[in-house]
DNA sequence: CGGCGAGTTGAAGAGCTTCAAGCCTGGTGG
DNA sequence: CCACCAGGCTTGAAGCTCTTCAACTCGCCG
């Protein structure tokens, strides 16, 4: 999907420099130069690893670095007092978290690994030199922080005002549009979701039982296909309808008419 | 509740330089240096004005400049096909708006006036340019992205997991905290609410008439009283208790903090 | 082969919605 | 000055979506 990256940079897969999530990430929206690719392929941090339930970040705990996910799926949450939780966001690959530690020193909420992930840990200067090298890495970084957002509201409106059924056709839709950017694991109509029932009734407001009777809804309607952990799109334009699903708040044109126009 | 703003600038009340909210938004949290103050000031852009019930800005409008809020209330929102609508966020006076300007040219979602408002729009190139200016600023600015962020998050826990007396109470209470320390009409236990019930009903995936039993009960059972449209609250504390409410996502502290630890 | 995490299913019940109607307040015009 | 209108608020009753509680199944790993 990336466009003209490096194709040594690009087809290295067991031994992936750290940093490469990343760059498919920034590269699939700006277009950045051989130089800028570098910057990026060079960025100096620390690789940590997390085994799959374990909180990368907990809530009240001080920032000292920026994250970003290097591989494997993780969750944003807040937990309530009682032990009702809310997920408030998937974190994939090249994503960026807790960007706000230039700023902020204090995390509210807590970020938990669904599957063994590696994340690059990025100290703040070295964060903000990469910000500031050049207009398009800047652009690039305010890039992925525009789409975070566009995220959240996202599951605002989901979790507002959709029925189940419509909750899960379109968080489906946003992790496969996701996925297919910087996963491996995602065909053309389908991908393999690392999240369990008990995550996606977390995400979507709901309880597990009824997640799991609403899943076998869209499938039973022939929405969906599932096995094992896959989940395959049997009618992806007709499931799209069913939930309103628009994505223009992935922005993805934006760049290129941004380009048109200046 | 600025702390040592300028007095000849915060003392003027009518005739407001339009950009005197923002300035009081960004120095609650900064302590910004009398050149950064008169930067802001000095912010060069147009007055606009809206009357309640008008669309600031519409989904899928190119966007060119970015808004900050001078007075009124204002609503992010996103309507789905067949008239359900979701309210993300409640804009208030000194809030900024597409920000996001600067690297993505179309709305995904609207803006609508609650109150009459005026907004002042800055051009990508000025905004840019204060944007810039100072470490101070940059991070001033940087620090209402952080906090409009966290209200998003904080959105997403009470639509997705929270009952709609939680969802209420916790809304109340952010919405009074916010409006402190820009708002005229805020009182120590109490505020003037523009909302009406259906706009609180679409900010929380609630139908008006339940929203309207609720708040009754809020007040049946002492947490809150209720004149025209001015909130009283009889038992913070309490409400806060039983909202699981804890403003630590506003990270008001964490400016001091910060300067404690460099 | 036992146990554990995840998924599945049924039945009863709670919270919120829907539909329907009436009320109250502030603004407008005769 | 009062009548009237519109928008917002209030109340009742029935019904639907989703939850709660409880139990059972399946696949996998030690």
């Amino acid at each position: 999907m990336p466009r003209d990256l490096d194709q040594k940079i690009l087809n290295s897969k067991e031994d992936d420099p750290p940093q490469l999530a990343l760059l498919k990430r920034l590269h699939f929206y700006t277009n950045l130069s051989k130089e800028d690719q570098a910057a990026v392929v060079n960025l100096a941090g620390i690789i940590r690893q997390y085994e799959r339930g374990i909180d990368v970040v907990s809530a009240g705990q001080n920032l000292s670095a920026t994250l970003i996910m290097r591989s494997g799926w993780a969750v944003r949450y807040k937990a309530l007092e009682d032990g009702r939780r809310q997920i408030l966001n998937v974190l994939l690959p090249g994503d960026i978290f807790d960007l706000q530690v230039l700023v902020a020193a204090e995390a509210d909420h807590s970020v938990m690994a669904v599957t063994n992930v590696s994340v690059f840990s990025v100290s703040p200067s070295a964060m903000t030199e990469i910000l500031g090298k050049t207009a398009t890495l800047t652009m690039a970084f305010w890039w992925t922080q525009v789409q975070e957002e566009a995220f959240l509201r996202e599951q605002i409106v989901r979790n507002g005002r959709q029925t189940a059924k419509e909750r899960i056709g379109s968080l489906l839709l946003e992790l496969h549009r996701r996925a297919q950017i910087v996963d491996e694991a995602v065909q053309h109509d389908g991908f393999k979701l690392p999240l369990t029932q008990t995550h996606i009734a977390d995400a979507l407001g709901l309880t597990p039982i009824h997640t799991n009777r609403t899943l076998r809804a869209l499938q039973r309607q022939g929405y969906i296909e599932r096995d094992r952990n896959w989940i395959w799109f049997k009618d992806a334009d007709g499931l799209a309808e069913l939930c309103d699903f628009d994505p223009a708040y992935f922005h993805i044109d934006a760049y290129d008419r941004r380009l048109n126009s200046d």
